[in-house]
DNA sequence: AATCGCTCGCTTTTT
DNA sequence: GCGAGCGATT
């Protein structure tokens, strides 16, 4: 590619598009491109607002514009989504910048994606040299739990007089020690203490399930990143992704794991060519094995050479909403020190709203929400979050009832849903005839075909050699001969590569389609998902890449229950914390703002545990533009609480706003007489209130 | 061999 | 308030 600007134009076009940054900004944007230096190390301390995607997608395009090559570029953002957004802003720039003129119009960034997404792009085009089949299956977490479960099975770990951990816990051990890189018994003894004495077992199946994996070419999210680090151990393959990837660039740095970390190491050894973009007051996924360590010592790897440039000015939340987002931050231990400041216009002081209970919090959302949005506020800009998927049952019945639409992010997945999963188990069997976990799983959807048949057919197959034809020959029972023959003709057209892709996938979904009757109830639901999943399947090239995608990135809203309202209808957000990571709203209310909830009683183990719970609420609150309400219920919901019947304790106001920060807050009540609550039939309730505080009184 | 119904144990956040 | 697992039933 020839260079046809002259230096002198494009420092010119380049100064007007740096000009919409703040000094801090420009620095982290351009650090290294015009010294002498060359470009060593970059961490990028972005606080909550402070225009970090903005920033980061100012440096890519500095770097095409001074000459970089799009596919040498890899930016490793934490969702597609924000992959998605970085390309979108980025192209808006360089066409501002008119550094477009041909060469650069419409770039792309073809290697803008999430850790794994990345990670499963380059084994599969790594596949030969290291062993492995380029048409490998992504397990997701289910898959692979199920997976293990089999060797759990397998190894008479399931009925011993002892309880053995269940096939969740033993993936999450599992997974624990890949992700943050340590050996099983510092993993069973920190994390895990309750399963210590299952150490040599837990080894034992961890290698069961290991050969399982390799035995059937799949893949679950940890092999991902661990063939990737492994394959970086090999100093060739390791200095030709190096060369390759001439500018990493990392978003949301705090999340990442030390298998992460070390695949950084090994793909820049010297740390020149990379930067990293975080917030380590916004560590939120300790419990996958993020480490903020990671953000936290990156000054001293690579010798000291790191350059740091810390952002601090706010352009999201109103002074009010900052001042108290810092105060809670405030109280946390280490981390970086950053003085947030406001670029905004005064606005109310967020609020604790003391409830009764879901109810209340329930129809106080309901109040406001309709209420801005009759003072010009559209309900997108509207969002309630939450700690725990759950949360938000009693708020979503209320807010049908009213009418509001609403989306609701995290928690269930589509991808979750049974019938979802039994349609994609049924595609990846005939992608991969050795993926037992999907074959299990499909023979069973036949009528008179349970474990025992689906087991032996699968045992059969294994023991033959390659080729599909002896699958319609297996020994299904007499009656079952007829929906067998259906179901292996389906499967035959898919696997072989002459029948169309999306037709032969359509035709699968219909003959789907005629055994959801007798598999589930509430099937007209349902079959409006398969068919929206045959019609995301449509837009797809081929099997491969639909399913890589559904296993990586699968759609985010479930349509089952929220009833997804039309693209361009307005609906109230609804969301996990975590899900709501990097988005913002004019309005933000968030529920359960309880000890008990935040921090959760599940993870008050110990400092660090409550320290990232804090630091939860902080990214809640700074979530916020303009107005905040965190939620106070006096009763509060515990859904774990054995025998007793008693499914709520009276809880206190969480222990991260103390009675000295307070002052940042302005404390109302809704509503103002209980009484008025619609539906609410009290004076039952305030028998079982009674009885409740009874015994919280001795817990 | 499949399926129904019962009991017991667990119950967060996501790539 | 749910699933996994087990024993009895068809």
């Amino acid at each position: 590619m020839t260079d046809t600007t002259t230096p002198s134009r494009s420092d010119r076009a380049e100064a007007d598009w740096l000009d919409d940054l703040n000094p801090e900004q420009r620095q982290a944007a351009t650090a290294g491109l015009h010294e002498a230096s060359d470009g060593g190390p970059l961490l990028i301390i972005a606080g909550a607002g402070t225009g970090k995607t903005n920033t980061l997608a100012h440096r890519v395009a500095a770097l095409l514009a001074a000459g970089a090559q799009a596919e040498s570029l890899l930016l490793l953002t934490f969702s597609r989504r924000a992959a998605d957004e970085m390309t979108r802003r980025v192209q808006g720039l360089l066409a501002r910048a008119g550094v477009a003129d041909g060469r650069l119009a419409g770039v792309q960034l073809p290697w803008s994606d999430t850790f794994h997404g990345v990670g499963a792009r380059l084994l599969r085009e790594f596949a030969p040299r290291i062993g492995l089949d380029p048409g490998f299956s992504i397990l997701d977490r289910e898959d692979a739990a199920d997976l293990i479960n089999l060797s759990r099975h397998e190894a008479r770990l399931s009925s011993l007089p002892r309880r053995f951990p269940q096939k969740g816990t033993c993936l999450a051990i599992y997974s624990a020690v890949v992700n943050t890189c340590r050996p099983l018994d510092e993993v069973l003894e920190t994390t895990f203490p309750w399963c210590r004495e299952w150490e040599e077992a837990l080894r034992g199946l961890f290698l069961a399930y290991v050969e399982a994996k390799q035995a059937q070419q799949v893949l679950d999210y940890d092999d991902l990143l661990l063939y990737w680090a492994r394959m970086t151990e090999h100093a060739g393959l390791a200095s030709e992704l190096g060369e390759r990837f001439v500018h990493v660039l990392v978003d949301e740095y705090q999340d990442t794991n030390l298998l992460q970390s070390a695949i950084l190491r090994a793909l820049k050894p010297d740390g020149r060519g990379l930067t990293v973009v975080g917030d380590d007051a916004q560590s939120i996924y300790a419990f996958r094995g993020a480490t903020v360590r990671n953000i936290l010592d990156f000054p001293d790897q690579f010798g000291g050479t790191a350059t740091r440039v810390t952002l601090t000015r706010n352009y999201r939340s109103s002074p009010q909403i900052l001042a108290a987002s810092n105060g809670v931050i405030a109280l946390a231990g280490e981390g970086f020190d950053k003085n947030l400041w406001s670029a905004r216009p005064e606005g109310p002081p967020p609020a604790l709203v003391s409830v009764h209970d879901d109810l209340g919090q329930a129809g106080h959302i309901v109040a406001r929400t309709l209420a801005r949005r009759e003072a010009g506020m559209r309900l997108k800009s509207q969002a309630v979050l939450f700690r725990a998927a759950h949360h938000s049952a009693r708020l979503e019945i209320e807010l049908r009832r009213h009418n509001i639409p609403f989306v609701k992010f995290g928690g269930l997945r589509f991808l979750e849903a049974a019938h979802v999963k039994d349609l994609l188990a049924a595609l990846r069997w005939a992608q991969n005839p050795r993926d037992r976990v999907a074959g299990f799983r499909a023979i069973q959807l036949l009528a008179g075909i349970g474990p025992k048949t689906a087991s032996t057919v699968l045992d059969n197959l294994a023991a033959a050699p390659p080729g599909a034809a002896l699958l319609a020959e297996q020994p299904v029972p007499a009656h079952c001969r007829e929906a067998w023959a259906a179901l292996c003709a389906h499967l035959e057209t898919l696997a072989s590569s002459a029948a169309p892709w999306p037709a032969s996938f359509e035709r699968l979904a219909d003959w789907y389609v005629g055994q959801i009757e007798r598999l589930y109830d509430a099937a007209a639901m349902r079959e409006a998902d398969i068919r929206q999943l045959a019609h995301l399947a449509s837009t797809y090239r081929d099997a491969t890449h639909f399913l890589t995608d559904m296993a990586l990135d699968p759609p985010e809203a479930s349509s089952g229950e929220a009833g997804v309202p039309l693209r361009d209808e307005d609906y109230l957000i609804l969301s996990t914390i975590h899900s709501a990571k990097g988005q913002e709203w004019r309005a933000v209310t968030v529920l359960n703002v309880v000890d008990g909830c935040i921090p959760s009683d599940l993870a008050t183990g110990n400092a660090a545990e409550i320290d990232e719970e804090r630091r939860l609420l902080y990214v809640a609150m700074t979530r916020a533009r303009e107005e905040l309400d965190l939620m106070l219920p006096k009763r509060f919901y515990v859904t774990h609480q054995a025998g007793l019947g008693d499914r709520h304790v009276y809880a206190s106001r969480s222990r991260f706003i103390p009675n000295a920060i307070r002052h940042h807050f302005q404390e109302t009540a809704w509503p103002p007489a209980p009484e008025a609550l619609r539906g609410s039939p009290a004076s039952r309730q305030a028998a079982i209130d009674l009885a409740a505080s009874m015994r919280a009184m001795w817990k």
